[in-house]
Parts: structure tokens; sequence; C-alpha cells
DNA sequence: TTTGACTCTGTATTCGACTACAAGGTTTAT
DNA sequence: ATAAACCTTGTAGTCGAATACAGAGTCAAA
């Protein structure tokens, strides 16, 4: 996660690059943002096409940061880059995301609480497990009792609520 | 995900697949688990490999209905197919993977409730920047106050908790 | 016999949000 | 002058859990 400190650029002694503007790096630096994904940004519209330098480099205005902040923000209150790319689409031709804006954020809301409501489910349904199997000492064989008492349904009883995270170590070993 | 139906087989007729021999389809059918998915596990190693009727098709026993419906289960537990296939060589192996089992089961427990945790902040900031806006009347220009208060930080305040749903339909439009 | 349902293998694609790398060009510091 | 640090483009890969598809073979019924 901890990238290597880059020497600090003093970018006030070019005359091409002036005090408010920003190198991909900087930006980079500024956000926290991977250089990657602000390309990637780039590529799939959540930020404009910078200014190039005359031997091609990116050159950032200072309100790219207002507009990563923003980013990040959204993605906090857990908005897809697709809907951010959106509703930035949709301020830009002058209209107001409010309203949308406000939807998606309530849609996030109920969705959210279903997700909660499921998520208490499930974790009632492991502890009952794991106190079936201290009572029963596990027996096993039917591995655990893990399968005990499961009939095989044409739909999931709860639907396995994605607590997978983001990354897991493979532990193929 | 309704698939078309498809026409019952009557396999007590032929002789090659006995009462208890099933071809893909019909494991698929009873298990709600798609082919492609039963010949995916295959590769994966949740599923052994099946015996073969003389033209190559697979001839699953019954038991691996029973087998489905622990991956199934276990998946609706929270376990990864790598887990499940670890448990399942494992207990194959002989050795009883109940210790394992319940370790995994106890920290997916941890992870959950931790992940509850977060939920619920991210709830409240949620609700929270809904009110605000109601408030003060979402004068946006800023996009509806989205970024108001924003600063930047190297590390994201509350981190996106990943309640993004299985598959979004594009909302590109 | 011909239709149509089913199955086979193998490869590619999906979803989201990046990340990694190669092979080169540019700028800055020493 | 040269090396380090930075930038460029373009392409490919990651993660998990499947899906999709092409093109061929198999099997049972009308």
């Amino acid at each position: 996660m901890i990238k290597p400190a880059r020497k600090q650029v003093q970018f006030e002694k070019t005359n091409e690059l002036r005090r408010s503007s920003l190198k991909i790096g900087e930006v980079s630096q500024a956000s926290g943002i991977g250089i990657e994904a602000l390309r990637f940004y780039e590529r799939s519209g959540i930020l404009g096409k910078p200014a190039r330098t005359a031997s091609g480099y990116r050159v950032y205005d200072q309100s790219v940061l207002e507009r990563l902040a923003f980013v990040k923000k959204a993605q906090t209150l857990g908005f897809s880059l697709d809907e951010i790319r959106r509703i930035i689409a949709e301020s830009k031709a002058g209209e107001s995301p409010c309203a949308e804006v406000r939807e998606i954020v309530r849609r996030r809301l109920s969705e959210l609480d279903r997700h909660l409501r499921d998520l208490r489910r499930y974790r009632q349904e492991l502890t009952a497990t794991l106190a079936e199997w201290d009572e029963k000492g596990a027996a096993d064989g039917a591995i655990c009792g893990l399968i005990e008492g499961t009939e095989i349904e044409a739909e999931p009883a709860i639907t396995a609520p994605s607590v997978r995270r983001k990354k897991s170590n493979k532990l193929s070993g």
C-alpha cells in the first residue's frame, strides 16, 4: 500500500507548469489515488481530458482535486463509478443532478437496510450452527453437520450475503 | 433466471443409466445449479470426476446431490469455493475438517461483525447526508453538497463497504 | 430419417475498479 | 553527460464465481 516516497517536485521553477497546475504524479500524491487509476478514470469518463504539455504530459488544474474528492466521497457513499460518471455528466450539462443523487442515495439506503437485515439473519444462522456443533460435540462424518438439515431447493434459502472481502489471499495451500 | 423448461428424461428406460445415475442436466435440474457451473465445479475440484458413458457423457451418482447441497449450504454460510474445496479434500483424506470448519465459521463471524459495524456507520453517514440536504434545501452547484465538507486525505475515512450487489444492470443510459 | 433435446470440449467473457508491465520519451539533479 | 525519476501509450491481468458460445457428437422419438 505504501508507495516508495517520491521526491518532491518543485514545479515553481518550470515555466511551463505554473503554480496551480499539477502533473499526474502530483495529483496522485495529493489525492491518494494511483496514477494508473487516474488514467483509468480519464478513460472511463470520470475525469475529462486534461491539457498537455508540449511533450505530452498531462497538466491538471487544481480543480481536479475537488473532482477527485467528490469521486471518493461518492464512492464512500456507495456510488459506483458509473453512477458517478452520470452525475458528473448531468451536472456538466447544466442540469442539477440533485434529484437523481438523492434518489440514488435513498435507493442505497433501502438496499442497505435490506442488506443489514440479511446479514443479521445470516449472523443468527451462523451462531446457531456453531452452537449446534458445540452441543452435539460435532460427530461429523457428514462434514460437521454442515449439510444436515439441508434440503435441496430450487432457490437458496437465505442467499449468501456477499461478505466476501476485496482480495482474499489465495489459500489453496 | 428462469430456464426454459426441459423435457423430462425418463432414464428408467435406458440400460446404461440405472435408477440412481444422473446425467448432468438432471443434476442441474435437481440441484438448481447450472450445467456450466457443474462442469466448472468439476474443473475446480469441488466435484470429483464422474463416471462416463461409452460416449463420454458424465454419469453422476445420487450422492452428488448431497455434495452439491453441502456446497450450497456452505456458500450460504459464507464459504468461498476454495474453502469448500479444502474442506472436502480434507474430509476425504480421512481427517475431520471440523476444527477447520469451526475456525472458518468463527472467522466469518468476526468478519461479519466488523462488516456490520461498518455498515451501520455507513448508514449513519448516508442518512446524515440526506438530512443535511433536506435542511439546506440542496442549493447544489457543488453537486448537491456531496463534496462539501470533504477533505482530501490519504486514506478513505470510512472505506466504502462493498454493498455493491451481484450484477447491477448497466445503467449507462 | 430427421428433428430436436441433450451432451461434449475448449475457449472467451462477464462484472467493477483498478493494477501491472513493457518499451519507450522527458525532465531534473548531480 | 548520465542516471534517476518521471511521464507516455497500449495491452493484459487480477479477483470469484460462474456464463456464454462455437462446433461437434449422441440419443430417443415421430
